[in-house]
DNA sequence: TATGAATGAGAGTTCATTCAT
DNA sequence: AATGAATGAACTCTCATTCAT
């Protein structure tokens, strides 16, 4: 459940992937708490090896933390899946944005990524296998008459990035309020309220806007 | 109107306290533009000063973005005070969050503060001056039966702290996105609403939450 | 006459400029003598001076090492005008490559620029400086009879590349024997020998052959 | 005819020895594509076993490098013995002049090491092993009258080593220019010309010269 | 008082070599 | 005997802050 891509067609390694789970486990935990901004040697350190071994797993600081932030992709998208299922669209909409924010609201540098848009790659994983879910998710409401036909899918996208910036605040003092924010935002989506100003972002703009912004991590980016 | 904070009771020196002008207004630019992370070298080559003088100003960069930032602050307080001349208390808070926005939406050091809560000092600048009359005008809205009398006043702060995750990424593509979230938002704070879960923090807790998160600037805070 | 480029409208530092010759002063020891693998730390060091001294009057290494070189370069040049004066066609050139010789088989780091052809911008001062007389020596040899006709400014530059070789390998032990060579080579570029194999190079040749090598220093090259 | 010096009484081992094989293989190939200065790693991937495996037949990168070029060194001495059954001294040692820089010209990391001189062990394969029959053509070229007499073996050992600095940086462009260089040279060899200005290395010198310089490869040394 | 040069700790990354499996 | 993961010192470059001029 939480191991890691295996990608390409390596046998799979000895022992040595037990480093490597150290070092996930390590990134996730201090990427979690510390955000992103951490160091490679603090997660080395975390982990109980040395920086070498990190570079050995991860061609850079980037790669590790985006391998930690892919597994909790793979999680949201695995519970949007989930909420397709419910046969209630709106309960299941709802039921994933929870869940979502359930994740985000425990982890800094996930925040960090949505907050920030770091970069394409990150972004990808976003749109390849959570967005699609995702639009299933809201149009799937909206074909269900429980949202209003004039919210795009780019408007939940910021809902939560929304939550992010109260759950970031309030985490060491209240880490629920974000529930209260969710249920102050959820009501104006449904149908029947009063029209919106200011035409919501189409999925183009919105990943132009995650694109916009600071995509360098190490040095220049991806490179 | 462009002076500033000479708090004590320093005379006011010579022409010398252009320099702090010429720094504050670099800062304000720069810090706009670029975010807190923009090296004091840049603020002094913008400001046409050498970097020594802005240490001579203010003890670090800190200090200089929190002179800048106060600045807003003020505006934004005396934006409040306006606000409470409305007789009008639900169109006076309105009015204030719309106003503060504007001034949130364009700035990018102002955001971050306000969604990092960075230190002590800021806060002291939001409690002290913003914090009174803003509080005023939710309470007055209240007692008007304009806004649910289960919301508090951290509500609304954290409401433009939302928002400004909202202009955050939306800065370069559709600045203005942010005032479809407002509206998103307000209908779910006036009474009548169902009954909103977590409880909204108190004034004390929303303090809190500003002073928890990274104090540091400049190595470990104020130093 | 070892001062160091003054390039822009800078009106000159004060006694910081102090620093900078310190600086530059190590960069021609350290880099003449041990080449231009040598650490910025071992420059600082040598002259002195912390490494953010270094990084801020030269914005790599690369630059450091080029303002070091840019000076022999120019040395060069001088001397190749110099030799221009001369009346005597033959002598002129032929006390060009003395001098350079003189230069290089004292300066490690010059040699690995002239045999490793490590980037463009070295080769612009090479070209544009040096080029220029350089080539005017050759054919004006050639135009008075005293230098072959197939022989090309090329094969006079490979020629000084040759001895730096020499240079390189008998620096400790014999400094002085690359006059050996150079004796060796002259006869058989004064015109009636035999005919030569393999065409010379041209300069666009030339030129290409010192791109092709190791851009790299400090990274990926200029940067 | 592949198998490789099995120096001291090992007996041999089994079909490991088929690794050192495909060490020796992948070494010969990466390092004269690439120079010393390539990866262990990238060796041992090319061979397609492990670094642990490189170090298991070799102390460390130098030892590998080494072996590698005593190879080299050897075919180079087969050629020089060849030479010597040349009837015709002249044309024999040119010959194997040719020969050589048939050699060196397409391997880099070989004119690496004549280059640079990096340490006492290979010296050792060149004069234990080309030395000898090197000087025997030189000398009896001599006493053919075919050389003068002022020459030394090290004039020639030192041609070569221009000829490499030449085709270090023609390599990709114009491969062949080294024979122009020795067409150059060889005629101020003969008989007749000019006396030489300072004198040529003795054996010893030679010797000394290559030791002189840089031996560190792996830190700083053999180790 | 203003300047801007100096500092140096710290970040990311590489690679020769060692050693557990 | 073979593997390839682990190590960690070393290198380049940045930037908040200090201090000589």
């Amino acid at each position: 459940m939480t191991s890691t891509s295996e990608t390409s067609a390596r046998p799979l390694r000895r022992d040595a992937a037990r480093n490597r789970e150290l070092l996930l486990a390590a990134a996730r935990d201090v990427f979690a708490r510390r955000g992103l901004e951490a160091t490679l040697d603090d997660v080395a350190r975390e982990a109980g090896v040395g920086v070498g071994t990190a570079y050995r797993h991860f061609a850079n600081k980037h790669e590790l933390a985006s391998a930690v932030l892919d597994e909790v992709f793979a999680t949201m998208s695995a519970h949007a899946d989930a909420a397709l299922a419910d046969e209630d669209a709106w309960r299941g909409l709802v039921g994933f944005l929870e869940s979502a924010m359930d994740l985000q609201s425990v982890n800094r540098g996930l925040r960090e990524v949505l907050m920030s848009s770091t970069d394409p790659r990150n972004l990808q994983q976003l749109q390849d296998r959570l967005m699609e879910p995702f639009v299933a998710l809201v149009e799937r409401a909206q074909a269900a008459g429980e949202v209003r036909a004039d919210v795009t899918m780019a408007d939940f996208a910021l809902l939560t990035v929304m939550l992010c910036a109260v759950a970031d605040l309030t985490e060491g003092t209240a880490p629920t309020v974000w529930r209260r924010f969710l249920a102050l935002l959820l009501p104006g989506l449904r149908p029947g309220g009063p029209s919106l100003p200011s035409d919501g972002l189409t999925a183009a703009q919105l990943t132009a806007a995650t694109f916009t912004r600071c995509q360098r991590m190490s040095g220049g980016g991806p490179a």
